[in-house]
DNA sequence: GAATTGTTCTACTCGGCAGAACAAATCGCG
DNA sequence: CGCGATTTGTTCTGCCGAGTAGAACAATTC
């Protein structure tokens, strides 16, 4: 177990798009959501994998809803943010904000 | 070769220090920044993979430098982050900016 | 049965981690 | 004043978790 523990990158992306989408929030809704947001491609493997992960770590929860009367519309796998889930992302965050503190000066002339 | 192609969590906050370095930044150096600021204890043998890694991918530089005449001084091997790796910093800044704007108000009440 | 929306499975590579091993310099004691 | 002890620094070994792509599968309506 690392001593740490921060989020991978894909994890702190993934969970700010459920804090994004709330309860809309499934597999396909938050492929789409990180791939207009971010320009990033990513396979939906990937983001169901992460999903598990977070999931296994208790950070989100998920339960499958009704099947809704569209064309194709099964039940979707509803995923929501646990609190742990937001200290994680929290702790990422300052994570970052304490590196990143003060180096604006330093950052624009290179 | 990912897509998107972002920064790992760790990769991300070593570039980071060696923005913050400079000059004096080398591998005992941005461990030790790391641990202070983030308050997260890494072991060295991680530092050094994610610069080598980091140096791979052209996103920094490395030169060795003189030894100096303090007990133990031996020659450090200097990191320098390369406009390639300044690109992704601002890349995955981006992302992350773009994904968390505007969700203060979402945030806040959880 | 075809098309559509959504999830799970398979197989693989890369990133992250710890700690030991190794290397090179100075210090200190006889 | 020489050589082992100490200090500073880097490389190596081995492992596990994160990230990736795409096919397979499932369930629903047209």
């Amino acid at each position: 177990m690392p001593r740490g523990d921060l989020l991978g990158s894909l994890e702190y992306i993934v969970l700010l798009a459920l804090v994004r989408l709330g309860p809309d929030a499934y597999g396909m809704t938050v492929r789409r959501e990180i791939e207009t947001r971010v320009g990033r491609n990513l396979s939906i493997g990937a983001v169901y994998a992460t999903l598990d992960r977070l999931e296994a770590k208790g950070y989100v929860s998920s339960i499958v809803g009704e099947p809704t009367a569209t064309r194709g519309g099964r039940a979707k796998r509803h995923f929501r943010i646990e609190v742990a889930g937001q200290r994680a992302l929290k702790a990422s965050e300052d994570a970052i904000r304490s590196m990143s503190a003060g180096l604006k000066r330093r950052w624009e002339n290179a």
